[in-house]
DNA sequence: CCTATAACGTAACACTATAACATTTCGGAG
DNA sequence: CTCCGAAATGTTATAGTGTTACGTTATAGG
């Protein structure tokens, strides 16, 4: 592993083009639309798409948005380090994607959890509605 | 149909047996597991599912589970009148769901929407985990 | 080199959801 | 009562999302 890249420096093809093709977009993208960008540089079925999201969702580098089948490239910095919870403000207009930490809603929903000895393994939280750019506009 | 069910007299008939499909269930069910529990009663086609899960959602009976691509009755009293935006712990181990309003973690959230200007339309909230009844089994 | 592991390629399949179109049911206007 | 329009329903086909199964190839460590 190389010193201080910037870069992923542990990203196969794969998970590469992948990961280019989330960050090159204006917003999410599903799985197969990741796969008709990719024929070019060789991708031929879903799998391929699916393998590469896995990782890199474990990875922490990309988010999967529940209420859209569709994925996103994670939007901090890259070494930000820990990742907690993310939570997303989806514009139903432009469909762009703002990511933003819950902390004070993810504080109550783990309260709940204590109290309700609830084990939480993973929250989701997404918020649907239209963006400020598309309100004013 | 029968004089005095206490059922929820503005139902049709296909919107009746998928609200009882849902709440016979111990927990959520898909669409498709709907279509194999009422294929007795006439069903023969997903839509015939999806139509009458749209008008409970829109009604407000029944809750769609994002993360799981599945329905579930909604747990409050029938009527309890204007049923705020919910949230859903999800066991993971016996799949039973937990719905619960989870106000602070709201506030929270419309408190951000507002700050950042995002009209918010709805919410989603789902914890994955594991409940205390399969935790201490 | 040898081997274990992870990644990759491909095809087939399973699951989830909607489109399109015809038909029926039901309540109100005339 | 009859007519009409809205809502609900029935049916077929199709689109979109995700996984199973199996075989091959690249990679790293001993
Ligand atoms: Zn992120
Ligand atoms: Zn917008
Ligand atoms: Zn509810
Ligand atoms: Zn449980």
């Amino acid at each position: 592993m190389t010193a201080h890249s910037h870069a992923k420096p542990d990203l196969t093809k794969n998970q590469g083009l992948v990961f280019g093709a989330l960050t090159g977009a204006e917003g999410p993208l599903t799985a197969y639309a990741i796969l008709d960008l990719l024929r070019d540089d060789g991708f031929r079925a879903p799998l391929q798409v699916y393998r590469a999201l896995d990782k890199l969702v474990e990875i922490g580098l990309v988010h999967r948005l529940e209420s859209l089948n569709a994925f996103v490239a994670c939007s901090h910095p890259v070494d930000c380090g820990e990742h907690k919870t993310a939570a997303f403000a989806i514009c139903e207009d432009c469909g762009k994607v703002d990511e933003f930490a819950p902390d004070a809603a993810l504080q109550s929903l783990q309260a709940w959890s204590r109290q309700e000895k609830f084990a939480l393994a993973k929250t989701t939280i997404e918020l649907r509605g239209t963006c400020a750019n598309c309100t004013t506009s």
